[in-house]
DNA sequence: TGTACATCAGTGAACGCGCGTTCACTGATGTAC
DNA sequence: TGTACATCAGTGAACGCGCGTTCACTGATGTAC
């Protein structure tokens, strides 16, 4: 795992920065073993050395954005304690900020086709990811007397379809055009408008 | 146009049927032209006589999705006046039984990484889709109060975001066993909230 | 410090494969007379 | 009704390509003595 003694460096990581850029470039479709290991300098077969095969490489590469996405939400909610309604907001902007930020990875997750069983750790990684979420949600829903509360998994899951729904549908390259809004104003705004669905804000203003 | 006279019959739309089947299938990254072609009984040099290319073949099967989703969703809407709100969650429903009916004209209109701007009647297709979903929004949103009423395209794209994410997130193989709702209900329970947020349903019940 | 040796990351050539696309063709169909 | 001809949908062979993967190898690195 160190940086020095090995003829490369650190080929397995430098293989996914290069399948990372990759598909941020050309789309999860785009996406090659071979030009993965020309991108990191070296022969398709030295790929072998270090990953099963493609599929593995793009497992490595959703499992590496899952911890990343894992860490910015669980960042994002603790750090709009102790409001959990601040928190929660704050969760919602942290998704879009890392499907923009990290679109490799974002794609190599949501858009790759791969399933999220293809690796113990990539089923592990997913599964961080929505604790994460339910775990905002839950904590937002305290705030909703009991007989009308929502279970925090639904909860978690309109705002996550929600969001993934923008990121696909208005913060992607050609049909971005079709709405006269930016997706974080379209978010923020949908999240809010749910939230007063919820009771959680207030109904006027 | 006939459906004889022809040496095929209608290889043009036997071609689009086989590709749908296909995509529904494998996914749209393991759709072939030459398979596709294999799929309708025929060379795959026959496929240039109808189509420009691989692109091309799978821009009209998203064409005809757009078609079939938009006479889907004007119907719902249509159905369910005068009522604006129940035609409103009637055509929230009628995208995910879309959906669930026509996967492979879903994943070539969504996820296959065509532009829509591929054809020109894709193009139209698409926008024909878009101006269904918010005139529905529009008389919805005349039963909102005029100073707190959104633009009724935002609006639509909230309701159209949460759907697709659903629908990505929840309503696929793999991924779909996350959650212990149903897609429907999920979607169903996420629209009321929503609209309940817009002061369109009662806060209480 | 110097030599012999083991390790193993990366090489380079080769493989079989199926892809999208082209081209000259053929032969069934429809039409003109 | 019958013959000659034009049309053009679909054929079959071929192409160049880049893919993922394999294999015996090589040569730089680290270790033992």
């Amino acid at each position: 795992m160190g940086k020095r003694g090995y003829h490369h460096g650190n080929l397995r990581q430098a293989l996914v920065d290069a399948a990372l850029a990759l598909i941020q470039e050309k789309g999860p479709q785009g996406f090659t073993l071979s030009e993965a290991a020309k991108g990191a300098g070296v022969t398709p077969a030295a790929v072998y050395r270090h990953f099963a095969g493609r599929d593995d490489l793009i497992a490595e590469c959703a499992v590496q954005g899952f911890e990343i996405f894992s860490d910015l939400m669980d960042y994002a909610f603790n750090n709009g304690q102790p409001s959990a309604l601040a928190a929660f907001e704050a969760t919602g902007r942290a998704y879009l900020a890392f499907a923009r930020r990290y679109p490799g990875h974002y794609m190599a997750m949501f858009e790759s086709g791969i399933s999220h069983n293809q690796t113990p750790e990539l089923a592990a990684g997913a599964a961080r990811a929505n604790l994460v979420l339910e775990r905002a949600a839950e904590a937002l829903s305290q705030h909703i007397p009991k007989d009308k509360r929502p279970p925090a998994a639904m909860f978690s899951a309109h705002v996550w379809s929600m969001s993934h729904g923008v990121v696909e549908l208005y913060a992607r390259g050609a049909p971005g055009a079709r709405s006269p809004f930016s997706p974080e104003d379209l978010l923020e705004a949908g999240i809010g408008i749910y939230l007063r669905g919820l009771g959680l804000l207030p109904p006027d203003c």
